[in-house]
DNA sequence: CGCGATTTTGAGCCATGTCAATCGGAGTGG
DNA sequence: CCACTCCGATTGACATGGCTCAAAATCGCG
């Protein structure tokens, strides 16, 4: 393997840095905190597009995701696959296990680089680290709650409404990265990908992007998602808002 | 409040004793750990039909389901409802703060008595309670399990699909329960709850019966479901298993 | 017996799925 | 540079599952 460029490894302690300041916005993780968490994970994996994060033992596990995308996928006897989750730098995974062809557990959407935090699990179970263990309970506590959502756009919404309300969530989650305007994010999603997470197919998918696109509400061009009408749009979805 | 009469006690004993041997099967819980956690939490709460279990305070609550059904709903601006969750007998559940009208939270679809394992919770940060928490956060991935079954329901099976689907979780959970067979179980919801669940209209649910009825593969009736064909049921959904 | 809640049924419509074909871009090998 | 292939996006025609509206029928219960 070849020694990797300063450039590279310059890069890579940037999406560190952004994935670690994430977390600790999302779960109020103390500076002293997230300093021994990052000293304590030294390790980056990295797996290719497609990949599957297969978790070896029985064990609990964990891992910080630090560049790309990946997707907690379940696929049936039928070949039907159904994204439960969605998973981007800063987010805390729990790969569990996986069946021998990787039909379902967490499977890389792009390339994607996590840290193992497992170790950093078992030692947060030590009275004195305390402050880790909440924070890693609170991430975890965050992403039952975007199950939740996702159970309710599955359940209740039509398709443009499953639609756009996870845009709206992938644009909260994404605002701390991408330097410009919230209203316009790289999604590496395909078409596919969107329509297995919503449970639609992929041709409704398509459809439902081009009224958007041709009402002028929104734009996917170059894997890049330009919310034009924020307003418009919240309005489509304002029905659905719990409460 | 009247002295309850000991029937009603002995009653009670009997489904504390089985709600707990429910629980200590699907976590195994040591018989040791039983014994504390059921002196622990002396107290049964009881709660109408229609009520709502809110957290009070800002802290993480939990509660065993000792008698009874509960579900975890959200209700949209719309009035669309969504079950993301069903609890029965020997589960463990963790109410969090409603919304001030009881929009969403935990709502009681029967009469419900459970039992405040609050504090029980908190004591089991103790080293020496180990196993006890152990017993609880199973019984916590359990329910995330369950969750993502949900996800898949609703993401991609048909209304028979899911139907069956939700009957068979059913049947598996209530096993330890009712003496005869297990094909037959009471299911004391109404047509509304399920359609809610499944994310169905009420009239499609009840079309969705009427098909398996007319094909003589299941019956409900007074409240109770019965399996007249279970393989050939399990054979309808044979397409959605996970692998 | 009467009332509200639930179940059942019909008619018609719309959202969404399926099938199939086309199109465009990104490799890739010659 | 071109031909070829593959994958993803796009589009059309058509079928159908599931929804809505509205009305009966039934059940539970005071």
């Amino acid at each position: 393997m070849a020694e990797p460029s300063s450039a590279a490894i310059a890069w890579l302690d940037i999406a560190l840095d952004q994935a670690f300041n994430c977390l600790a916005r999302n779960t109020g993780l103390e500076p002293s905190a997230l300093s021994w968490l990052r000293k304590s994970a030294p390790r980056v994996e990295i797996f290719p597009k497609g990949a599957m994060l297969s978790s070896t033992g029985a064990t609990r596990q964990l891992k910080l995701v630090v560049a790309g995308w990946a997707a907690e996928t379940r696929v049936l006897a039928d070949s039907r696959r159904q994204i439960c989750a969605l998973h981007l730098p800063g987010d805390v995974v729990t790969p569990r296990l996986s069946a021998p062809h990787g039909l379902y557990g967490v499977a890389a959407l792009t390339k994607l680089e996590c840290l193992d935090l497992t170790p950093a699990l078992d030692a947060a179970e030590r009275p004195e680290k305390a402050s880790v263990r909440r924070a890693l309970t609170a991430a975890l506590t965050i992403n039952e709650a975007r199950r939740y959502e996702h159970i309710v756009r599955l359940g209740q919404h039509t398709a443009p409404e499953r639609l756009i309300h996870l845009l709206f969530e992938l644009r909260e989650r994404l605002a701390p990265f991408g330097g410009g305007s919230p209203d316009s994010f790289r999604l590496p999603l395909t078409q596919e990908d969107l329509a297995d997470a919503l449970g639609l197919s992929v041709v409704h998918i398509n459809r439902t992007l081009r009224q958007l696109r041709a009402a002028r509400m929104l734009e996917i061009r170059f894997g890049t998602v330009t919310l034009l009408q924020p307003r418009q749009l919240q309005e489509i979805i304002a029905a659905t808002r719990v409460s």
